[in-house]
RNA sequence: GGCGUCGUGGCCAAGUGGUAAGGCAAGGGUCUGCAAAACCCUCAUUCAGGGGUUCGAAUCCCCUCGACGCCUCCA
């Protein structure tokens, strides 16, 4: 039975579906109007590990992610730049798309764009007028009505009377009330913008959320997720829009994942304290950013610095020991041995499992591969035969790739490896005479080319590292 | 000011009532010409601090201190 934390109610609630066997989760995705940066990342790669386990587990799962492509910071930028706000934007989903795939993440069942939603949205905000739940300013804007929905407030557990007491709360002239929000924000001379009834004008943040998921998954939907900064006041104000205007219960659990930390502080555009993925990508392999992920808790901040991230690395390296090959000259395990290591990786399995099943403990289903790691390289070093560890070795990579780790050895570019196999060959002739100093240069110096040797008993193997 | 999350060894981190997982780093050992990798051993009488509840608390309650997030766009 797995169990996930819900942020409505703070607890960890045995996972349900609505329908069996079917998931139906809506993540919300970016605004598009710059580089995507590892903050993004580690949300992207939380529900990309969610869905990946989830179907591990025999759900189906329809997995929507949406792009913003419609918003002030897009105006903005495109203004800057002379260039069509939806050309921009285009041109920032197809970068955030690659990202992705660069990450390893895989693609969304579905990722609708608010610029292709835009009658819904409208016949969304219609509903919610006819029933009282918003009202159109004479200005052209369309507000929410807070004071109509009595639950208003019950996501991020805060009150309207709280929210009044913020400092930092302009009373719009044309609101009713200060917390309402927009649905519907009338267009500006030269924006962008679609005809309405309210006039032309373009949709608020929060509804198109509300509109996409009742388009692509409908009145109700198992998991919302998103970062936990989007809980107040963006998922806030989409519940009440939904459930105003269907009158059922909208998402069954509410994940959210912490946010992750550059310095002691929220890696965020606005602060300006960004690494781009790109940039990651240039610096360290997919697999670190995903490990660093699952490393800690998807509900705790995540520390991004350089000590976590090689300790990252290394440990990916100590995963991807365990699938190094037996040596050949090994003599094979006893039965017993062999048939111990079986149990051990079933054991493992039941654990990575178990792990999995409480909210996703992924820093427990690590530890059960590393025992999974031990055993395999102790069978090695005992000398297990290819075909001997080949069953755990399987095992493992099956687990590891529900997390959606490639554990790649790492490639060296061209016709290189050609020379250092050449190379290699000497320095075992070197070393046959003895000649140590020689034989440690050449070591050294590949090393520094980013070449390790190892000198086994069944010669000198390398790689890159 | 309000709401929320949290504070576990040098670093990351699991554990939410039964006596501290795991990874990285560090030290010692086996192996090696020396290394590397692997394997073995060592590494928190203690869980921010102070009270309380309990036979028993890192885990529950109260207080203090501190960090972070949200209350404005934000994954």
């Amino acid at each position: 039975m797995i169990r996930i934390y819900n942020t409505l109610t703070r607890k960890k609630e045995e996972f349900q579906t609505l329908e069996p066997g079917v998931v139906k989760m809506y993540v919300c995705g970016v605004t598009v109007y710059n580089d995507a940066h590892v903050g993004h990342a580690m949300s992207a790669l939380v529900f990309d590990i969610i869905r990946r386990y989830l179907e591990y587990r025999g759900y189906k799962v329809k997995h929507v992610m949406n792009y913003t492509d419609v918003d002030d910071k897009i105006i903005n930028r495109a203004r800057q730049l002379g260039e069509d706000p939806l050309k921009l934007s285009q041109r920032y989903i197809e970068d955030y798309a690659n990202d992705l795939r660069n990450l390893n993440v895989l693609p969304p069942t579905s990722t609708p764009q608010v610029s292709k939603t835009m009658p819904h949205i409208i016949q969304f905000i219609q509903g919610l007028i006819e029933k009282g739940y918003a009202y159109a300013a004479p200005n052209g804007d369309v507000y929410f009505r807070v004071t109509k929905d009595d639950d208003y407030g019950k996501l991020s557990g805060r009150r309207l009377e709280d929210m009044q007491a913020g400092a930092r709360i302009e009373i719009g002239e044309a609101k009713e009330h200060p917390m309402d929000f927009a649905l519907w924000k009338a267009a500006k001379p030269g924006e962008i913008s679609w005809d309405s009834p309210w006039g032309k004008g373009r949709p608020g943040w929060h509804i198109e959320c509300s509109a996409m998921n009742l388009v692509e998954l409908g009145e109700q939907i198992d998991i919302h997720g998103g970062g936990n900064d989007l809980i107040f006041p963006h998922h806030e104000n989409e519940i009440a829009q939904t459930e105003c205007y269907t009158g059922k219960p909208f998402a069954r659990y509410w994940v959210h994942n912490g946010m992750l930390q550059l310095g002691g502080e929220k890696m965020s555009k606005s602060l300006g304290n960004i690494v781009p993925i790109k940039e990651f990508l240039k610096q360290r392999d997919a697999d670190v950013m995903r490990m660093l992920v699952l490393m800690g808790s998807y509900r705790a901040p995540l520390i991004f610095s350089d000590e976590t991230q090689d300790a990252a690395e290394k440990s990916l390296e100590r995963l991807k020991t365990a699938l190094r090959p037996a040596s050949p000259s090994a003599s094979g395990l006893s039965a017993e041995a062999a048939s111990a290591l079986a149990a051990q990786a079933e054991s493992t399995k039941q654990a990575f499992i178990e792990a999995m099943d409480d909210d996703f403990n992924t820093p427990l289903a690590l530890a059960a591969l590393y025992e999974l790691v031990k055993a395999i390289n102790t069978a090695r070093d005992n000398g297990a035969t290819d075909a001997q560890l080949q069953p755990a070795q399987s095992m493992l990579r099956e687990l590891t790739g529900v997390l959606g780790l490639r554990l790649q050895e790492k490639q060296g570019s061209g016709d290189a490896d050609k020379f250092i196999d050449l190379l290699v060959e000497v320095r075992s002739e070197v070393r046959k005479q003895k000649l140590w100093a020689l034989s440690d240069l050449i070591r050294d110096r590949l090393k520094e080319l980013g070449v390790t040797l190892e000198d086994t008993k069944d010669g000198t193997k390398w790689r890159w590292s």
